[in-house]
RNA sequence: GCCCCGGUAGCUCAGCUGGAUAGAGCAUCGGUCUUCUAAACCGAGGGUCGCAGGUUCGAAUCCUGCCCGGGGUGCCA
């Protein structure tokens, strides 16, 4: 047992003559804020003498005169206005610290009840190259498959595709009318995201061109109006000047759109073929849709289609995966809960729960103006309807007590409604968590995007960052004495740490949070990043090469770990830490708590490298209980860095 | 209009369910390689936690109002 969880079971039974439920009190346990008031504090003695009408001093001394706590703790002691600091024995801790050294799972108890979690991440549309927009969902979700899957309960990674909406219409209608038959043999998916893109291009094309007419006249008129408001606005009334500078943000917004749509018409009407072709197709829009909804229907040519280019897309995105070592135990599209999305919606009306509004099939929630349309006017279904099937599935057939989805912050509303949709559905016993998280901004504090304004492919993102962490590794081993890494192990560690650098810049960040994209700060060698703690491990497997000593022999021989210095103490105790900080990530799915904890254990490493010797260490003991220390904690980095889908390497 | 999220050091961000003097990293300045990897370490400066009230022993944290920014808002997913 970790020595947080000690204390808290210690005290648990103390409580049982002041409350009922101790449980609030005893997450009041934490870790000293200032380690001169020891190591852990406890900070309950205040809201409980409040609720008892006691003392808050002395109902923390009642508490620290009934513990009994000798063996373990060194002092316990009650401090300001009832805080109770807890200081570790050493000898219990260095104990503790013996204990993990024969544990695999350094400590961590696996889950006292098991659950069966769907973990339903990355979900791209796989007709079109992945980019940065699926990077979180992709790290994020991979880190909590396994983090659950290490604590032992069952977890399906579900790779929920869109494999079913109207890109594969514009494919189909690109395939049947631009078809470059030669590049489709030699390239295929290359070719079918070719053909993506321009129907997709050609259709927008057509749609601006309609459109910037009124965008013109919109900022005429917005423009008319600010002038009549601002001649005729009183400065003093705050209202009036409000209107005002909403009309001028209206405005700039409306004169940048109509840039961005001039500049979109502008690639199409300067490239002979391109304007040729949207000649040629006036109606491509309505045509592709119509290609989506045969598909829908069952058209037997489209099928064929659909199901020859499927698997291409497919292999296409595996590739991105393997690159980024993330395994999914399902990948069960949007396709796959086509058959059932009919009787869903039939259900949902028996219920009396969907009903008709304006055409469409609407599910309706008190407090919520916006309606849950699970069918549409055309009586095409939408990804509403697909994730009710989907939960239907995941409750009857894989038997799911939570679902987690890692879908970005936009999505709210939508999960909002499918949550409570789904519960009145009759699915109320399953714990279904929207698990969102904020938007990769770039430099300019908007959406991640190139110089030219495209999206950044994911592909190339990854490209980029393994060539910049080529160049520090070349870098690093140049500047040796004598470099020791031959070329395919510097491609290989460059591969590691670029590959590292962007999982953890992104997993650091609170999830909520959006993040600033940037990759001088994400490879620095120095600082919060994968690159730092990589090569923390790699300085320790360093010292076993040069001490000769093989780590597996080390871990079966009498040798303890003691204390002797500041730094081994405090190191000691950070690993006894890991435990408790995985419950707390798991508590509300929250990675950075973990990436944090792994910072931390790197500088207590560092701390105590600068500080204790161990090759030149006379006493063979204390060498010996330094080189256990080197091997706990490359344990614990590595550990955690693989729980964050993050690989190390033996030397940098 | 309505709803959601955010505003913490020059920059990027932590801050868990209200706790002790608000923390990191980067950047800046000053020191450290004849000693296990200097891809490193040590030290220093830097804050009206958007603003104003409120709740209480105690507020960056909870409540109310306001300011600023982002997002969502009936048939895309």
């Amino acid at each position: 047992m970790h020595p947080l969880a000690v204390i808290r079971e210690q005290l648990s039974p103390l409580f049982q003559e002041y409350v009922g439920d101790p449980s609030p009190y005893l997450e009041m346990v934490r870790p000293a804020q200032d380690s001169k008031f020891g190591d852990f504090q406890a900070n309950f003695a205040m809201p409980l003498a409040k609720k008892l009408g006691k003392n808050p001093r002395e109902l923390a001394t009642e508490f620290v005169e009934k513990l009994q706590l000798g063996e373990i703790c060194e002092t316990v002691e009650v401090a300001g206005p009832g805080f109770i600091n807890f200081k570790f024995n050493s000898d219990w801790l260095t104990a503790r610290l013996n204990e993990m050294q024969q544990d695999d799972r350094l400590l961590i108890s696996s889950a006292d009840e098991p659950k069966t979690i769907i973990v339903d991440y990355s979900a791209p549309n796989v007709a079109k190259p992945m980019h940065v927009g699926h990077l979180r969902s992709t790290v994020i979700g991979n880190t909590l498959c396994r983090i659950l899957n290490f604590l032992g309960h069952k977890v399906y990674g579900d790779n929920h595709l869109g494999d079913w909406g109207t890109q594969f219409g514009m494919i189909i209608f690109g395939y049947k009318n631009f078809l470059d038959e030669d590049q489709f043999q030699q390239a295929s998916v290359e070719e079918l995201a070719r053909l993506y893109k321009l129907v997709n291009q050609l259709s927008e094309y057509h749609e601006l061109v309609k459109k910037i007419p009124d965008i013109q006249k919109k900022i005429e008129s917005t423009s008319a109006q600010l002038q009549e408001q601002e001649a005729n606005a009183d400065p003093k009334d705050k209202q009036q000047r409000k209107a005002v500078g909403k009309l001028k943000n209206d405005l700039a917004a409306l004169k940048e759109g109509l840039i961005s749509a001039e500049e979109k018409v502008a690639v199409v009407t300067s490239s002979p073929e391109l304007i040729s072709q949207a000649n040629a197709h006036p109606d491509i829009a309505r045509l592709a849709r119509e290609e989506t909804a045969k598909l829908h229907r069952g058209d037997e040519e489209n099928l064929k289609l659909w199901n020859q280019f499927l698997p291409l897309c497919i292999a296409a995105i595996e590739e991105v995966y393997q690159r980024l070592d993330v395994n999914f135990d399902l990948v069960l599209g949007e396709s796959y809960f086509q058959p059932f999305l009919q009787t869903v919606v039939e259900e949902l009306q028996q219920k009396g729960l969907a009903v008709e509004s304006q055409g469409a099939v609407c599910v309706f929630h008190e407090g919520n103006e916006a309606p849950f349309i699970v069918q549409k006017t055309d009586g095409a279904f939408t990804y509403a309807t697909t994730d009710l099937a989907t939960i239907r599935y995941r409750v009857e057939e894989l038997k799911a007590d939570c679902i987690l989805y890692v879908v970005d912050a936009r999505q709210g509303e939508h999960f909002k409604l499918l949550f409570e949709t789904a519960e009145k559905w009759g699915f109320d016993k399953i714990d279904l968590r929207h698990i969102s998280f904020g938007t990769v901004l770039g430099d300019d504090k908007k959406p991640f995007k190139t110089r030219s304004g495209d999206t950044v492919g994911l592909e190339s993102l990854i490209d980029e960052s393994i060539q910049r962490a080529r160049t520090i590794v070349d870098v690093g081993d140049d500047a040796k004495p004598n470099p020791e890494l031959d070329e395919s192990t510097r491609q290989s560690v460059a591969e590691i740490v670029g590959i590292g650098a962007i999982k953890y810049a992104d997993l650091r960040h609170n999830r909520e949070s959006d993040y600033v994209f940037n990759w001088e700060k994400m490879l620095a060698t120095n600082g919060d990043t994968a690159t730092y703690i990589q090569y923390a491990c790699a300085r320790i497997c360093g010292i076993f090469r040069e001490v000769g000593t093989n780590r597996e022999s080390l871990r079966e021989s009498d040798s303890k770990v003691v204390f002797t210095h500041d730094a081994e103490r405090a190191l000691g105790l950070q690993l006894l830490r890991f435990a408790e900080t995985i419950e707390a990530v798991v508590a509300d799915y929250r990675p950075n708590i973990l990436t944090a904890y792994l910072f931390e254990t790197a500088n207590a490493l560092t701390t105590f490298y600068g500080n204790c010797h161990v090759k030149n260490e006379p006493d063979a003991a204390i060498r010996a209980s330094r080189l256990l220390l080197c091997d706990l904690t490359v344990r614990v980095l590595e550990q955690g860095l693989a729980l964050l889908g993050i690989q190390t390497a033996e030397k940098m």
